[in-house]
DNA sequence: CAATGTTCGTGAAACTTTGCACGAATGATG
DNA sequence: CATCATTCGTGCAAAGTTTCACGAACATTG
């Protein structure tokens, strides 16, 4: 049954049960699981699975269980994961170099679509095809071009005051490698993705943790 | 009024109460704040400041509201953050090597006591005083150490299966730098502290975001 | 093909968490 | 020192979340 509303919370859950799905998915031999299994690996109730996934449709079967790579679909489906997101990276030192070249995100639909820097040394530096930026104009273009992910890779004392910058640019969701913790305003997250089925403006992020 | 069984999801706020004040500390000329001001600030309402400190005692004064460093001094003794606790550092690449350096964990009690990496070329280097040591003898040293907290920064393919030997060593708190999700059994937390009274063995660490 | 076992989806109950609103304590003001 | 404004701590109600438990669907077995 697909209810109107959806909790926040039970939307957080689909990526951790998408996750182990695609690790069973990866085990040989796998076709079915089902919501006790699951719940087993993930330390949590039976019913609070079939429950969440009760919220977006029946999915399962009785007396088998559900389809690993039909719910995997559904799952992906739900979550947006499809779709393409441009994402910020700020801070191109060390780490901020490393995560450019990673392209792990880029697999899920994150791809770093700009670089921003705040040292003159490194700015016009190319790092994987991308100009490094001056933060000046940074929000600017953030705002410009929509984007609403950003990677925080930038040094602790920083670290607060650039997150508050990106929020206040429109950045809905951080992932901060800063090794400090941060406070952002509610609405905005922490690693983070995803949708809810509203047109593209309009999509309110949820957790991934 | 303290009760006997303070709920998870309190302690999990008391850091963000925590940093919010510190940063209040640091402004000039502020002696004393209220839970009006910490929830605006924080983006929550006032109601749960006080509700949630309230298990813990009485801080605050009516008409005045709360001492801050007065009540920085509460909080840090809840949390333990006066504590030492040694942290195990996995993964000496590049990520590795910043970590190791930075000496930002530290001030908080948090000090890297042993590094490992499974690349033969880089055990034995000595970074930051230890030396990198191999990780199949990992499991063993953690155990024996009786090390509870761990800082993950191995690559996202081995991210999975590492911090499940960290879990089945016990530790109890994982701080992950590896660019993808990780499942952990309940009762473990990403990035995580400390303690709620109980003596040193069974303590209960608690998550900080 | 009947009996038995498995598993889903879901309404209702139980539990957890948050927010309201008020009494009481304190400080400021004239 | 009376009045007014501020703010805490908390009982209670509301809202949110999880678990229980049961009917129905399907698979398996002898």
């Amino acid at each position: 049954m697909v209810a109107r509303e959806i909790p926040h919370i039970v939307i957080g859950r689909l990526p951790l049960y998408l996750r182990e799905l695609e690790r069973m998915a990866g085990e040989n031999d796998r076709i079915t699981t089902s919501s006790h299994e699951l719940a087993e690996r993930l330390g949590i109730s039976s019913a609070q699975i079939r429950k969440d996934l009760s919220h977006f449709g029946e999915f399962g079967k009785q007396g088998t269980g559900y389809h690993i790579n039909y719910l995997i679909e559904r799952l992906t489906e739900i979550l947006h994961l499809t779709d393409e997101w441009p994402v910020a990276l700020v801070g191109a030192g060390f780490l901020g170099h490393a995560l450019a070249s990673y392209h792990g995100f880029q697999r899920r639909g994150f791809a770093i679509s700009c670089i921003f820097d705040n040292d003159p040394a490194k700015v016009g530096e190319i790092i994987d095809g991308l100009v490094v930026q001056d933060t000046t104009g940074m929000e600017a273009l953030i705002q410009a071009e929509g984007i609403q992910i950003a990677i925080l890779a930038v040094p602790a004392g920083v670290a607060q005051e650039t997150a508050d910058a990106l929020v206040a640019a429109g950045v809905k969701a951080i992932l901060s490698y800063a090794p400090v913790s941060l406070t952002v305003p509610p609405g905005v997250y922490f690693f983070a993705l995803l949708a809810d089925g509203k047109p593209l403006g309009e999509r309110k992020l949820v957790v991934v943790r």
